[in-house]
RNA sequence: GGGCGAGUAGCUCAGUUGGUUAGAGCGCCUGCCUUACACGCAGGAUGUCGGGGGUUCGAGUCCCUCCUCGCUCACCA
């Protein structure tokens, strides 16, 4: 790399369309992102590793807000570590997301007028996996040019071979643990995905259903029990009836037995005190054992049939032990069709007694919103309890902390509560269950490589012909893609446990949760120790983005118009701890004009300021004696050193010093927007509106004043740009590189410079805060007189000379500039006292005062309501003050460093009221 | 229905263990094309801190209650 600085390049506006990729294909050709696994302290290196693990992106995704968000949060908390020293890694990947990318294909040959049953399922899986071959390096590529650090020489698939292995080996490790079982009961049914789901997956949504109410005749024509069912449809499999044993309405019915209306057929009356609640709808309850999983359970306590009267794609059919229980009127026909028609017809058999409107709550398919059914069906479980102790431990024992806090209670009530884990998906895509039947003796063969025949007996065997719940594959990710179950692999020695997890809280329990079981489960520790869920991108009506809805912004759209360090900047700064990112789909230029005018804004200070230092080399810092340091120079450097405390506090600490989060540091670090504005402050409010300004005379002065202000000024800036480095990397990259630093150590890349330490020598320096009171004031009076522009203050700035010991001479400035440059290079003394002229007397924190006699455009009017206005306020705040300081029960209680200050205020505030009184007196005589 | 969280300037949010006259960004108003930047500079306005009660010398901050939103869990048929 080329160190000869030159300005030239600089051009009026930065293009980050000519910069990004050119940019961005240097870094990788650098392998500045590769990790080094002997790096690692955990393999004898000398630096901390730090890693993240990228939430997979579905395969077939497109980038849309919630990646750039996610993925930016990560880049920006890498890029930091990176910096810092840590041996960084970020692994990104891909995710084969079963029944999302089955859903997209099947689509696609509907198209073609045919199903996946008409392909077979080899051809099917084959097309698939072509599909995804050509597709899936989409969102990657899009990853890049947003400008993602990560690691692409490890990029990782859930599909893939070395991914696959990992998956067998999980599960039979739990199997042979005892932990995964096959269980024949009652779980969720997508009759549109044809697949079971997990209980996560099937979302509730409340909604306003009806509840029936019919009457069940008692078989021996001595009346009958009424029940209500919110899907009559499902009385065809009813096999019981239950009743609370206590129920005086019904304990003696316990025994006899009902005719189910339209099926025919007879079915017991029973009690169960644990299923039923006499104080609900007529306190009788229909048993459905095959359709509903509370009805699976007292039809298990009660040994009773399991009739099954729903096909796989939701329509009325005869199925296991139903016989005829459908009538012919009713086969093959829909769900909710059947719905109506059952009430209609027993509307006609008088057995419908009311219907009342009922508002509950529905489960639906994540993936595609269909109502999901209640279905008894054989199964693959994991049993989470065991799995879920080590994992709520660790939260409590604060291994590992959930940010923002709120969501620790949410996780932990989820894992006390927790159930088994339907792990099987009745789909094509996916990871073939590693189970394989006998068809001779019936064995059940588990294994990691496939068998061929029966270990028994040697007879034929079939694989089970599910797939595993792509969940399954995603909570084995953070040690999956370090090589994992490969005991000797370099990278899970040196990179495992990881350490920050980012994603939204949407899958908390879908992946957050179970890698942290799957952490301890097979890796005996956990996955990371801090679980950071950031907000959701929103348009202006709070309404969460999506394609579908048509209310999404295309990050590429984005970075077309305004660049990538605009989108992640203000997606970076708009994003409180937790809280969502509203951006407005229909106005980008709104939108986005926070990211694109602070990237213009430091493309200009950059141009000014390295037009201004010149081309030829800077001295080191550390090599300018102290005493050459001027006010301006000693503020800013201390102004540098308080931005970067503020930002480090703002971010870190990085990781547990112990393993164990301590109190003072559980909820710290990590404040993105924070840090974010602490870097902006100090680069556009402080360097550029203040020192910038101070050191423009003395920079076109030649002589060694000039040589400090430029180092101080090349100093400051390289340290704002790596402290922005993280958020804005393609800008800060292109910059850095002009500043005429002569330092070997510093390197050819910014993203691989070292990140700004502080110096705690640097000093206080207080006057210069004096000087910015001073230069404020002035220019307040020009607002307040609407001085034109074109015209100096007229008259004077009367202040004391510095020289110590010389007599307090009087200067007097007849030039506003003059007067500030001279304070600016400490030339005057602030501390003076003059109090005579008339005019506008500016007044100094310091005590003391600046006369600024204003020749003949004082209005004096003016002068006198705004010191009333400001007198009055004053009395106010004086009394309540005082009232304050005469109350024992404050200056007895209070803490001593608070009474002193209030005492402070009033002896300040009783002088302002002095002052002012004197001005009333002397401007307007009263 | 259970649990949790939030209501502070027009909008999005900070406000650290109670302690000076409650802040920031954006937006708004006024004046400026001052040779780095109008995607800029300078100045300015704006809050009964959701309502009500309580504890305290002192409450945006702690307690109670009510209202309104949001998140999350849930087999009331």
């Amino acid at each position: 790399m080329s160190k000869t600085p030159t300005t030239s390049n600089l051009a009026a506006q930065f293009d980050p369309s000519a910069v990004e990729p050119a940019l961005y294909q240097e870094w990788l050709d650098a392998d500045l992102f590769v990790a080094h696994p002997d790096r690692s302290t955990r393999a004898g290196g000398d630096r901390e590793p730090f890693v993240i693990v990228m939430p997979p992106p579905n395969v077939t995704a497109v980038l849309h807000m919630g990646h750039g968000l996610n993925n930016t949060v990560q880049d920006v908390v890498i890029r930091w570590r990176r910096m810092c020293g840590d041996e960084a890694l970020w692994v990104p990947g891909t995710d084969h997301a079963g029944i999302a990318t089955q859903n997209v294909v099947e689509k696609q040959i509907a198209a073609e007028g045919k199903t996946r049953f008409d392909m077979g399922r080899k051809a099917f899986v084959a097309r698939t996996t072509d599909f995804v071959t050509e597709t899936g390096g989409t969102i990657l590529d899009q990853l890049k040019a947003i400008g993602s650090s990560c690691d692409w020489t490890r990029t990782a698939y859930t599909l893939s071979p070395e991914l696959s292995h990992a998956v067998r080996e999980a599960f039979v490790q739990l199997h042979e643990r005892g932990l995964i079982y096959r269980g024949h009961r009652v779980i969720h049914w997508c009759s549109r995905c044809l697949t079971s789901l997990s209980d996560e997956e099937a979302e509730h949504s409340d909604e306003t259903g009806a509840l029936y109410h019919v009457s069940y005749p008692l078989t021996d024509g001595q009346g009958s029990i009424t029940i209500a069912t919110t899907r009559p449809e499902t009385m065809l499999a009813d096999v019981a009836v239950a009743v609370h044993p206590d129920d005086e309405r019904y304990k003696h019915l316990i025994g006899k037995t009902l005719t189910l209306p339209l099926a025919n057929v007879e079915i017991p009356i029973i009690g169960d005190a644990e299923g039923v609640d006499p104080a609900f709808g007529t306190g009788a309850v229909k048993i459905t054992p095959a359709h509903d999983a509370n009805d699976f359970e007292m039809g298990t306590r009660h040994k009773l049939p399991m009739p099954v009267i729903l096909s796989p794609e939701g329509s009325m059919a005869n199925g296991a032990d139903a016989g005829s229980r459908v009538p012919p009127e009713l086969l093959g026909i829909d769900r909710f069709e059947a719905r109506e028609r059952v009430v209609q017809m027993l509307k006609h058999l008088n057995a419908l007694e009311k219907v009342e409107s009922h508002s509950h709550a529905v489960r639906h398919c994540y993936r595609c919103d269909t109502v999901v059914e209640p279905r008894l069906s054989d199964q693959w479980f994991v049993k989470m309890k065991p799995l879920a102790e080590p994992a709520l431990q660790a939260v409590r024992d604060r291994k590992i902390r959930i940010l923002p806090e709120r969501w620790e209670a949410v996780y932990i009530n989820w894992l006390e509560g927790i159930r088994d884990w339907n792990i099987s998906r009745q789909l094509w895509w996916g990871h073939r269950i590693p189970v394989w039947y006998c068809d001779a003796c019936g064995e059940v063969t588990v294994s990691r490589d496939g068998i061929v025949a029966c270990p028994k007996c040697g007879g034929s065997v079939r694989q089970d012909e599910d797939v595993l719940d792509t969940w399954f594959s995603s909570w084995l990710w953070p040690f999956s893609t370090l090589g994992w179950p490969d005991q000797h692999s370099a990278d899970l020695k040196a990179f495992y446990p990881t350490d920050d997890l980012v994603t939204a809280p949407e899958i908390l329990f879908f992946w957050v949760a179970r890698m942290i079981m799957g952490g301890f489960a097979f890796m005996g520790d956990s996955p990371f120790h801090t679980v950071y869920l950031h907000g959701t991108v929103r348009d202006m009506k709070h309404v969460k983005m999506s394609k579908s809805l048509g209310n999404g912004i295309d990050p590429m759209d984005v970075r077309a118009m305004f660049g990538t360090d605009a989108l992640r900047y203000t997606v970076i700064a708009g994003l409180g701890m937790g809280a969502d990112v509203m951006l407005d789909p229909t106005d980008l230029e709104k939108s986005f004009a926070p990211g694109r005018n602070f990237v213009t804004k430091l493309w200009n200070i950059g141009r000014f300021l390295l037009t201004n230092v010149g081309d030829e080399s800077v001295r080191p810092l550390a090599s300018i004696d102290p005493s050459e340091l001027r006010r301006a120079d000693k503020w800013i450097l201390h102004r540098l050193n308080q931005a970067i405390g503020e930002c480090n506090a703002a971010l870190g600490p990085a990781r547990p010093r112990d393993g164990v989060w301590t109190e003072a540091e559980l909820r710290t670090g990590l404040r993105l927007s924070e840090y974010t504005e602490t870097a902006r402050r100090f680069v556009w409010n402080e360097l550029a509106d203040w020192y910038l300004e101070s050191t423009k005379p003395r920079l076109t002065t030649s002589g060694a004043d000039r040589d400090v202000a430029r180092t101080v000024l090349a100093h400051c800036f390289d340290s704002a740009l790596r402290l922005l480095q993280p958020i804005v990397p393609f800008i800060t990259e292109t910059l850095w590189r002009q500043l005429p630093i002569a330092d070997d150590a510093r390197g050819d890349f910014i993203a691989r410079a070292t990140w700004p330490q502080r110096d705690d020598a640097i000093a206080i320096d207080r006057e210069f805060e004096l000087v910015r009171e001073a230069v404020n004031a002035v220019r307040q009076l020009r607002a307040d007189y609407a001085v034109p522009p074109g015209e100096r203050i007229s008259a004077h700035l009367v202040a004391n000379l510095a020289s110590a010991g010389a007599d307090h001479d009087r200067e007097v400035f007849t030039d506003e500039r003059e007067f500030i440059s001279r304070i600016a290079r400490c030339d005057l003394d602030l501390n003076g006292d003059d109090s005579e002229s008339r005019g506008a007397t500016i007044l100094l924190s310091s005590g003391s005062r600046l006369i600024v006699p204003l020749g003949g455009i004082v209005d004096i009017d003016k002068e006198c309501r705004k010191a009333k206005m400001e007198l009055e306020k004053l009395e106010t705040q004086l009394t309540a003050l005082e009232g304050r300081l005469s109350n024992p029960g404050f200056t007895d209680r209070a803490p001593q460093n608070v009474v002193a200050a209030e005492r402070q205020k009033q002896v300040e505030w009783t002088s302002r009221r002095e002052q002012l009184t004197q001005k009333l007196v002397s401007l307007c005589g009263s």
